[in-house]
DNA sequence: ATTCTAATGTATGCAGTGTAAACATTAATG
DNA sequence: CATTAATGTTTACACTGCATACATTAGAAT
């Protein structure tokens, strides 16, 4: 038998939302079904997250964290450029294996970060692991650093949205190499790619 | 007095939608009050978009022309390395100034591009211009120019992304130069920063 | 010019949505 | 053990996308 209270509704709904976010993009839930997902009532809900934003708040929220921990660099080990690649490249993969919940975070969908502290802080932690790792890497100045950061999280954050339009960029090469767009065949060395691209901010 | 049928009703419903989708973001948008807007029925303009995404294809059109209009390079002309960073701030500025209808149309509010013929070409077009450019500009083959182009395309794309969310980067220097972020300082230089980032892809 | 047809409009209705308000149950606290 | 705060439910409202059936009219065919 079930009790009147559920017990751990909150991050049962997160769950449920971060699943079906992914897995239909986030236009598509509602708070309704995902309710009836948990055996709630409609309105229970909103005990939880005052509104929808905030829900989109947590779910973003849950994927900056994953994707952090899909990227993190130990900065007390010593830092490499290959470390830089390597990890820019699990980003992207996250990019596009969670093309939906990356929509989430990096879209309009949440408004202002600033009203919702705890993603803030999972959004601020992956560039500021970045930025360290730069640091370590070359001995500059803050803001020198920031720029070669910036630069790089724009490659890689505009990779993830150009990789996913491939069909926009339709440059095929059927008569050689059978039906490959650029875009797949970027997508197929992202690290060869990355390397150049991360060659051309950082030496070592 | 007013007649049965409007006579423009898709353009105007069309132009509608692309203001109130830039101010609100188009997830605000409701084609009940767009028919109320230009003074038709609730179910007017499903005579001329079949579903919302329809609708939402031709503003995602529109913001591609308007792309396409503000970063077009001659071609016919001599090709120079400044047409392109010059260009490029020129596309970033549009992703900034119009940042709900560039959400529009790159992100994942139209599907598949290839249900919308317009769409499709309007968002090739300014691809194929960039690869006309550095065609002009470099002598190599296709896969190395789309190579380039996608490398050049990432970065400016990804650059709008970042800069939209100077919040998610956190990084004040308020002690000396008064709250000014990274992330607007390259906003501010944007030819300075673009001109490096070119300078690594293309030489002349 | 008249008729026919396709294009374009309206009226109505359904199922689904976010969320506000009032109330019920129970866990936690003093 | 009594009170309160947290967490549920019920009901209701205004709104949405869109399907269906019907009305008007512009333009092509006769």
């Amino acid at each position: 038998m079930k009790s009147y209270h559920h017990g751990n509704l909150k991050q049962e709904l997160i769950d449920c939302a971060c699943k079906l976010c992914e897995r239909d993009g986030y236009t598509k839930l509602s708070i309704r079904t995902l309710a009836k997902e948990s055996g709630v009532s409609q309105t229970a809900p909103y005990r939880h997250f005052e509104t929808k934003e905030a829900l989109y708040a947590s779910v973003a929220t849950d994927g900056f964290k994953k994707l952090h921990r899909a990227c993190y660099i130990d900065i007390n080990k010593k830092v490499t450029k290959k470390h830089l690649v390597e990890k820019g490249c699990k980003y992207i993969e996250f990019g596009l294996n969670n093309a939906n919940t990356y929509d989430l975070m990096f879209g309009t969908a949440v408004g202002d970060f600033s009203n919702y502290p705890e993603l803030l802080e999972s959004a601020n932690s992956t560039y500021e692991n970045m930025k360290s790792a730069f640091s370590k890497l070359a001995n500059e100045d803050d803001e020198a650093i920031a720029f070669k950061c910036i630069t790089l999280w724009s490659m890689i954050h505009g990779l993830v949205g150009i990789l996913r339009k491939v069909q926009l960029v339709g440059d095929n090469y059927e008569e050689d190499i059978g039906p490959i767009s650029t875009a797949s065949l970027i997508a197929n060395n992202l690290e060869v790619h990355l390397d150049k691209v991360v060659s051309g901010i950082v030496e070592n």
